[in-house]
DNA sequence: TAATTAATTCGACACTTATCAAAACGTGAA
DNA sequence: TTCACGTTTTGATAAGTGTCGAATTAATTA
């Protein structure tokens, strides 16, 4: 098992405010599928941390592999990335 | 949701030394549950860490309330909350 | 009782990180 | 071209964290 690689994911995780903006995207993609993505702009007005900490955390969640970003326009559009969450769902026991 | 407790949960299993300690326990309890937990003293030999990081380590697990702890002599003994680990399993959407 | 062993506490140090303000960048609209 | 807007970069700061060595506590063994 790689534990260096998952604490990785999970340490992006383990931010409140940046498994808050994780979980936002998650939804955003589950409402609207077909919209292809998730518009940064429109998520972010919820939150009370500026611009630059938003970059931040994305990032971050990018690096993890937790996200994929693609600009469109001068717009940022966010998807989850479901391999990496199945792999999550797996890395603990059943019970 | 509970953001900030689950950030919590994840951020004690965001660092690999913890996460391998985490799933040490976890795995030593699954090969023999009726020894009732798993005996620290026994896991921690294949670390690389001194004895002060890990009991840093494990008091963070059972901060998080992934771990409980019990002293039994002179030895310490862990045991995983499994309904922690179940609420862990339902925080990610099932794709 | 003295020695040993398991674990914890304490103090320190190097390193990381979340956040912000200010500036810069890139795109679309007027 | 100029402006406005969404985003990113940079630089700085305050707070947090993983680790260790030394000292300490508590329980077992000789």
């Amino acid at each position: 098992m790689d534990t260096k690689k998952y604490s990785n994911i999970l340490k992006a995780l383990s931010h409140p405010n940046r498994l808050e903006l994780f979980l936002e995207i998650v939804k955003c993609q589950e409402k609207d599928y077909e919209a292809g993505g998730c518009v940064i702009s429109d998520i972010v007005k919820c939150f009370k941390i500026g611009a630059p900490t938003i970059s931040h955390h994305l990032k971050e969640l990018s690096n993890a592999g937790l996200i994929t970003t693609e600009k469109r326009g001068k717009f940022l559009v966010a998807r989850v990335n479901k391999e990496i969450i199945s792999e999550l769902n797996n890395l603990f026991p059943k019970i």
